[in-house]
DNA sequence: GAGCACTGC
C-alpha cells in the first residue's frame, strides 16, 4: 500500500479539500485514486459529520474496490466499508465509506436531494462521461452552493479534460497524481492503411517474428472484424515457418461472447507462449488483461447515436479521441514497459482527433434524464438552461420535452405531472413507466411488467450468433412462443411466461438459445418493478406473473397500454404495401425489422398501426420491436400531437406562445368542428388525422 | 429479409 504515488501528496490532498469546496484530481492509471482518497479523507477526519460516497460508472468496479478497500482497513465488506449497486445494497448503519454507482447515486438523490448523508462525494472517473456522471456534475454544481459549510466535492478525471472541469467549477484546484504506468512508446505509421485489418494483422506477425515475449492487444470495432482478424491470424501464424518463434493463442473478446468465453483472457498463458486479444473497446476500461506488453489500435470505435430530429439511432464506425488513444496505449505498459503501435499518423492523431470522446448526453435520446432533473424540483429549475459541463443541443432538450408531454408526464407549461413523478421513480425508459401506469389502469400490470424487463434485457438475451447455429427468435427452434402475431412486445411475454411455468429452469434457456444471464436480469428488474408498484399503490397491486394463457387471446388491454406509454412511436401502414410512415413530429419512412415476429394477414399485409420500440438505422431504417395496435386508440393521440405547443413546453416567453396561439387558431379546433356523436370514434379520429397531416404539410 | 460498441437505475 505504501508504493501507491498518491500517499505521497496526502498533506497536499487534505489541505487543498479542506479550502476548497470542489477539487479536480487528475490520476492516471494506477495512481491508487479509487482505493486512497476515500482512506485518507476517512484517516482524516472527514467522515466524522458524514459518510463518503465514491461512484463509480461501473457496477463491478463499486464492487471490487470496496472489497479492496475493506480488506486494506481490516473491516468486513458491508460494516465500515460498503457498496451499492442496482439489486444490492450492503451498508449499514455504521458505514462511512460507500461505494456506489453513479445511477444509485441519482436515484438517492431523488428522495433525498440535499444528500444530507454525506460529507464528502467524489465521483471517480468521470472522464468517462457517462451519461449519469454528467448529470450528476450538474447536481454537485448546485449542491455545494446549497451545503457550502458541510459538502466536500472531488472529481477524478483526464489530463486532456481537467482544466474544462475545473472551470466549470469557478476554476477549482486541480492536483495532480502520477500513476504507476510503465513508459509505453508510441509508434505511428506513415500513412492511414486501406484495411486495417490488414494492417494489424502484418502488425501482428511481425510483433511475434521480432519481438520479446509479452501479449498482443488488438483493439478492433466490433465482431466482425474481430472474427475475421481471428481467423486471419491462425492461418499466418500457422504458416510461419516451424520453430522460427514460440507458441500463440488467439483469444476474441467482445461484449456478446458468454462469460465463460471471456474469462479465457484472465487465466494465464501456458509457459513460452504468446497471446494475442482481439478485442473491442471493452478492453480499454471494462476489462483489464494483465501480461499485456503490446497494443496494436486501429484508431477507430464503434459509436452508438441518437439523432433527435429523427427519432432515430445509428451505430457508426468513428475515429476514437485523443482521451481514448491515450487510455489504449496505457494497456500496453501495466507489467513492464511496453509498446503501441497506432495505425494511424501522429497528424492524425494531433489534427483530426478530438481530445475527448462526445459525451454520452449528446448522443442518447434525453426523455429519462430531463424527467428525472424535472422530478427533482430544484428551484429555478429550467431545462434549457441547466447548467451541464457539455450541453446537450436544444433539439435533443426539445425533443425529450415533446416525447414527455405527449405521454402526459409533463403538462402543456413544461412541468411535471403527478403521473409523471411517478414515472420518475421507476427505472425504465419514460414510454416504459408510462405503460406500466396505464396497464395498472387497464387491469394487465402483471403483464405489462413482464414486458418491460424484458425489453430492459433485450440486448443480453439472445445467445451471440454463431455460425452453424443461426437459430433466431424469429424462427423458434422448440418451445419458443411467436407472439401470436401481435408482434414482438407479446412474444417476450410469452416467453417470460413460459421460463415462469418451468419454474426458472437454467437448462430451458440454454435449450431455447436465450442467455442464462440475460433472463435472471430479467426476473430480477421485474421482481425491483413489481416493488416500486406495490410501494406506489401501498400493495393492493396484483402484480404476480401470469401462466401463460390460452390460445387465442388477443392482448388487447396490454396492447392498448404500450400504445399510452409509445405515443411518440406510432408509426401507420402505408396503402398497399408493407411500409410504414412514422407519426410523430417529422414523419420517417420505416419498415418492420426483419427480424420481428409480426405476422401478415392472409392478404399478406401487415398491421395498420403499430409501436415500435427503437428505430434504428443501419442498412436502411428500421423498426425494432413493434406490436400491432388499433386505429381507435391512436385517434387521441394525434389530437394531442396536433395541439401541441413546443415553445410553451420548454418554458418560452408568453409573447411566443401568443403567437402560437394565433396560429393555432387558424386550424379547426375539434369543438368547433361540426359536433360528433361520442359513439362515432373514427369519424372523430379520422377527422383529427387529416388535420395533424394538413399541418404537417403546411410545415 | 438482415446484422448486434459499451455501460447503467
Amino acid at each position: 500500500m505504501a508504493h501507491l504515488p498518491i500517499l505521497q501528496f496526502e498533506e497536499k490532498i487534505v489541505e487543498t479539500v479542506e479550502n476548497n469546496p470542489v477539487v479536480v484530481i487528475i490520476g492516471e492509471t494506477g495512481s491508487g485514486k479509487s482505493t486512497q482518497l476515500s482512506q485518507i479523507l476517512h484517516r482524516r477526519g472527514f467522515t466524522k459529520s458524514g459518510t463518503i460516497a465514491v461512484t463509480q460508472p461501473r457496477r463491478v468496479a463499486a464492487v471490487s474496490v470496496s472489497r479492496r478497500v475493506a480488506q486494506e482497513l481490516g473491516v468486513t465488506l458491508g460494516e465500515e466499508v460498503g457498496y451499492a449497486i442496482r439489486f444490492e445494497d450492503r451498508t449499514s448503519e455504521k458505514t462511512v465509506i460507500k461505494y456506489l454507482t453513479d445511477g444509485v447515486l441519482l436515484r438517492e438523490s431523488l428522495s433525498n436531494p440535499e444528500l444530507n448523508q454525506y460529507s464528502v462525494i467524489i465521483l471517480d472517473e468521470a472522464h468517462e462521461r457517462s451519461l449519469n456522471t454528467d448529470i450528476l456534475l450538474g447536481l454537485m454544481k448546485r449542491l455545494i452552493k446549497l451545503r457550502a459549510s458541510n459538502l466536500k466535492v472531488l472529481i477524478t478525471s483526464a489530463t486532456l479534460d481537467g482544466e474544462k472541469v475545473s472551470r466549470f467549477f469557478s476554476n477549482c484546484p486541480i492536483l495532480n497524481v502520477p500513476g504507476k504506468l510503465y513508459p509505453v512508446e508510441i509508434l505511428h505509421s506513415s500513412e492511414r492503411p486501406k484495411s486495417y485489418i490488414e494492417a494489424a494483422l502484418k502488425t501482428a506477425i511481425d510483433i511475434h517474428a521480432r519481438e520479446p515475449e509479452g501479449d498482443v492487444l488488438i483493439f478492433m470495432t466490433g465482431q466482425d472484424d474481430i472474427e475475421k482478424m481471428v481467423t486471419k491470424l491462425e492461418e499466418r501464424i500457422q504458416n510461419l515457418d516451424e520453430g522460427s518463434c514460440m507458441d500463440a493463442v488467439i483469444l476474441p473478446l467482445h461484449g456478446s461472447l458468454p462469460p465463460e468465453m471471456q474469462v479465457r483472457v484472465f487465466s494465464p498463458p501456458p509457459p513460452n507462449c504468446r497471446r494475442f486479444i482481439v478485442a473491442t473497446n471493452i478492453a480499454e476500461t471494462s476489462l483489464t488483461v494483465d501480461g499485456v506488453v503490446y497494443v496494436i489500435d486501429s484508431g477507430y470505435v464503434k459509436q452508438r447515436q441518437y439523432n433527435p430530429s429523427t427519432g432515430m439511432y445509428s451505430l457508426d464506425v468513428v475515429q476514437i479521441s485523443k482521451v481514448q488513444a491515450n487510455q489504449r496505449a496505457g494497456r500496453a505498459g501495466r507489467t513492464r514497459p511496453g509498446r503501441c503501435y497506432r495505425l494511424y499518423p501522429s497528424m492524425v492523431y494531433e489534427d483530426d482527433f478530438l481530445d475527448a470522446t462526445i459525451p454520452e448526453i449528446q448522443r442518447s435520446s434525453l426523455a429519462g434524464s430531463v424527467l428525472y432533473l424535472k422530478s427533482l424540483d430544484l428551484p429555478d429549475i429550467n431545462i434549457l438552461k441547466f447548467d451541464f459541463l457539455d450541453p446537450p443541443s436544444f433539439e435533443s432538450l426539445e425533443d425529450a420535452l415533446k416525447q414527455l408531454y405527449l405521454i402526459d408526464a409533463i403538462s402543456e407549461d413544461g412541468s411535471v405531472t403527478s403521473l409523471g413523478r411517478i414515472m420518475a421513480e421507476l427505472p425504465l425508459e419514460p414510454s416504459l413507466s408510462r405503460t406500466l401506469l396505464e396497464a395498472n389502469d387497464c387491469g394487465c400490470l402483471s403483464q405489462a411488467l413482464t414486458v418491460a424487463a424484458m425489453l430492459s434485457a433485450e440486448t443480453t438475451l439472445l445467445s451471440g450468433r454463431s455460425k452453424n447455429t443461426e437459430k433466431k427468435r424469429k424462427n423458434p427452434p422448440s418451445d419458443l412462443p411467436d407472439g401470436s402475431g401481435w408482434g414482438d412486445h407479446i412474444q417476450l411475454l410469452q416467453i417470460y411466461e413460459i421460463w415462469h411455468q418451468t419454474d426458472y429452469n437454467i437448462n430451458w434457456c440454454k435449450d431455447n438459445n436465450l442467455q442464462v444471464r440475460g433472463m435472471k436480469f430479467v426476473k430480477e428488474v421485474r421482481k425491483q418493478l413489481s416493488q416500486i408498484m406495490q410501494k406506489i399503490a401501498k400493495g393492493s397491486l396484483d402484480v404476480k406473473t401470469s401462466k401463460r394463457q390460452k390460445e387465442g387471446q388477443d392482448y388487447r388491454a396490454l396492447r392498448k397500454a404500450l400504445c399510452s406509454g409509445y405515443a411518440n412511436q406510432l408509426a401507420e401502414r402505408m396503402i398497399r404495401h408493407n411500409g410504414y410512415r412514422t407519426l410523430g413530429f417529422k414523419s420517417q419512412v420505416v419498415q418492420v425489422h426483419p427480424s420481428s415476429v409480426l405476422k401478415p394477414d392472409e392478404d399478406g399485409m401487415l398491421p395498420n398501426y403499430v409501436v415500435y420500440h427503437e428505430l434504428i438505422a443501419t442498412s436502411r431504417p428500421y423498426m425494432c420491436n413493434v406490436c400491432a395496435i388499433e386505429m381507435a386508440w391512436v385517434g387521441p393521440i394525434l389530437s394531442k400531437l396536433d395541439e401541441l405547443n413546443v415553445s410553451k413546453l420548454s418554458g418560452g416567453t408568453s409573447q411566443s406562445h401568443e403567437q402560437t396561439q394565433v396560429e393555432n387558431s387558424n386550424l379547426p379546433k375539434e369543438d368547433s368542428h361540426a359536433p360528433q356523436p361520442s359513439d362515432d370514434h373514427n369519424e372523430r379520429i379520422l377527422a383529427a388525422r387529416e388535420r395533424f397531416l394538413a399541418r404537417k404539410a403546411k410545415k
